[in-house]
DNA sequence: TTATTAGTTTATAATCAGTCTAAAGTAGAA
DNA sequence: TTCTACTTTAGACTGATTATAAACTAATAA
């Protein structure tokens, strides 16, 4: 992907290209693989890698907003911070609590049956499987 | 169960029965259901409803303990802060994101299929399953 | 172009959950 | 009763996240 798709994309879901949320689509977007991070990561990455010095605030500005926005994902994990995904795809995890590793899984790979109905008024809106492992002990 | 029965339970699995980890055994084991709370609910609830100011670093420490023997489960949500579960069967839940609220989804219900082999060198411990749910939008 | 304005970025302060610390208190064993 | 190790506590501290208010900038109209 070029800027100036990242600047359509943006500019199509009613964001303002700005040279931060460009310079974080690049980070984000132009990757082979998808991968997870934390706000902070993202925040050094700029730095290091796109020597952008981007300030907190608008790398979480800028996420929650492409969160919204369906670009990326916030993984649902008990412990300290927040995870991102920028793999947008229905997907579940396995989630090591020692090291705070995770590794996608396929949601097609799980197969989840008998749903029960969500509480009267409500409607299911995604289901997070989420594996916890830890390393075997020697 | 009484007070004699906490202690009992206490003693036996290696923790001194205190006055404040009795009473929290009391407010959190004498009930007809079981029930969700975070830690602020906790200190909260002991301090109305038991007439015991049990300082927050000792809630902690308990809650702490209790989870290391398997009385509590702690419940891996992404947002804010950690809810902690006096139903310590596996179970699955219901989460509403807009308004916080859990509901429990007895583990039988819903049948796992095909579960993808954990990482080399590690081992399953638990398997989480979060239906995220909302208010229908009238 | 230029001027306007509404959306953005930024540094910094503020907040909030959770942990740490060191002193005072207490249960259990001798 | 005394001693010791375990607990509790208030308050300091940390680290993630949010709020604030001033400076900046993209989009729009003139």
């Amino acid at each position: 992907m070029k800027n100036q798709d990242f600047i359509n994309k943006l500019r199509n879901s009613g964001l303002r290209p700005t040279k931060q949320r460009i310079k974080i689509c690049e980070a984000l977007f132009n990757t082979e693989k998808t991968f997870h991070f934390t706000v902070n990561d993202l925040a050094k990455m700029m730095q290091k890698n796109f020597n952008e010095k981007i300030s907190l605030a608008t790398v979480y500005n800028t996420l929650h907003a492409f969160k919204k926005k369906g670009y990326v994902k916030e993984i649902s994990l008990g412990n300290d911070n927040s995870y991102f995904d920028t793999n947008i795809s229905s997907h579940h995890h396995f989630y090591d609590t020692k090291t705070n590793e995770l590794i996608d899984i396929d949601s097609s790979k799980i197969e989840l049956k008998n749903i029960p109905n969500p509480p009267k008024g409500k409607s299911i809106k995604e289901i997070d499987v989420v594996i916890n492992v830890e390393n075997d002990s020697q």
